[in-house]
DNA sequence: CCTACCGATCGGTAGG
DNA sequence: CCTACCGATCGGTAGG
């Protein structure tokens, strides 16, 4: 699994390049597996449906993986350890805190708009029921290297801390609608930036209601 | 389903008064069915876990619901039906764009902090995978709402225009975190209602980083 | 990568 | 609200 990890994002690339008909069985596997993971949970995905769209028989599913967690494990590589060893590389780099986050909110949304795979079902709660404990270490890795992103931000007062806690929970839901929304463009992405660096920046709460 | 929709808000109310283990045995089912569905999807759910939660035999739920799908589709109209009628009504309301808007997203948060069931897996997927047609229509009248409400702060500039078609997602987002967090107060629904205005606000975009 | 098949679990019904 | 039970579907194995 740790070479999975290692060479995750060439292998994407590699994917990227391909239509999907004319990807290894084992990725077709992954890619049909996705589908359902993300529109009816873990539980909820067939395994026979997986093979139906893939154009094998359900049982040879496992010559390819040991079993359908094995799966979900693999795509909570793409979805978790990726994003989380950017966001830890980023959070040790000099700089401005505004050019940081942004350059990795930037990063981690054309990540996901360019994602082969359909990773919106990798969810913590599919995670947790899934028992995957490394994908739950990733993702706690990724919350406190975000975290951390953020309260580099706060100190010099770029930041406004009562904002910090919604912007990890923003970007997750953000990373999921480029991945979902066909029409999304590189635009769509800078758009996204946009809001959220507003959403958190102290020079936007000037302006107040109350 | 008429009179489920109509009176649900008071229904709420109501059992917000009582410890669960009051509850009627009908709105125990709801509530225990609630957490499978938000942890393991529609599908992954099982009405025997369910039974066992609410301490009676798995047969015995049908005696309260024809079937699982009809939890889910009550269960859809907290979600959906209720603020749905509340987008529209505060959308159709006198006032700066940006007072009603504040105005609704305070009171969606705390419908969402308050409510007793976990709504948090109720989401577009899914409904569409539960073919739920009216949770799908409600789901779409308050997108509808929510966009107008946006529209309108557009055109005079209170509003970033970029900023809008992300403000429902956030929103829809902000809203599970509110059911999922138990220690949301009221002041976390204020520094979300904050952290909403300053991404959508064209005061927020005066400074850029681009 | 196939056919044949396993025990377990699923949502729901019958009848009381 | 219970026991008993239905056909369907589940993830995974055996053997080729």
């Amino acid at each position: 699994m740790s070479t999975v990890v290692e060479n995750a994002e060439g292998h994407v690339l590699d994917l990227r390049a391909k239509r999907p008909s004319r990807w290894a069985t084992r990725d077709r596997i992954l890619l049909e597996a996705s589908r359902p993971f993300a529109t009816h949970g873990f539980r909820g995905a067939s395994t026979r449906q997986t093979a139906e769209q893939v154009g094998i028989r359900q049982p040879s599913l496992f010559k390819h993986f040991p079993s359908k967690r094995a799966m979900l494990a693999e795509l909570a590589v793409y979805d978790m350890d990726v994003p989380a060893r950017h966001a830890e590389v980023v959070a040790r780099t000099a700089g401005s805190a505004v050019d940081r986050l942004a350059g990795y909110v930037a990063w981690d949304l054309e990540w996901y708009r360019t994602m082969p795979f359909d990773l919106r079902g990798m969810t913590e709660d599919l995670v947790r029921s899934g028992g995957l404990i490394l994908a739950q270490e990733a993702l706690a890795r990724w919350r406190t290297a975000v975290t951390r992103m953020l309260e580099q931000g706060v100190e010099p007062g770029e930041f406004a801390a009562h904002a910090v806690p919604f912007v990890p929970i923003a970007l997750e839901t953000l990373s999921w609608h480029m991945v979902n929304s066909k029409g999304a463009t590189e635009r769509t992405v800078d758009d996204a930036v946009d809001f959220l660096l507003a959403a958190v920046l102290t020079s936007s709460r000037d302006v107040r209601r109350r």
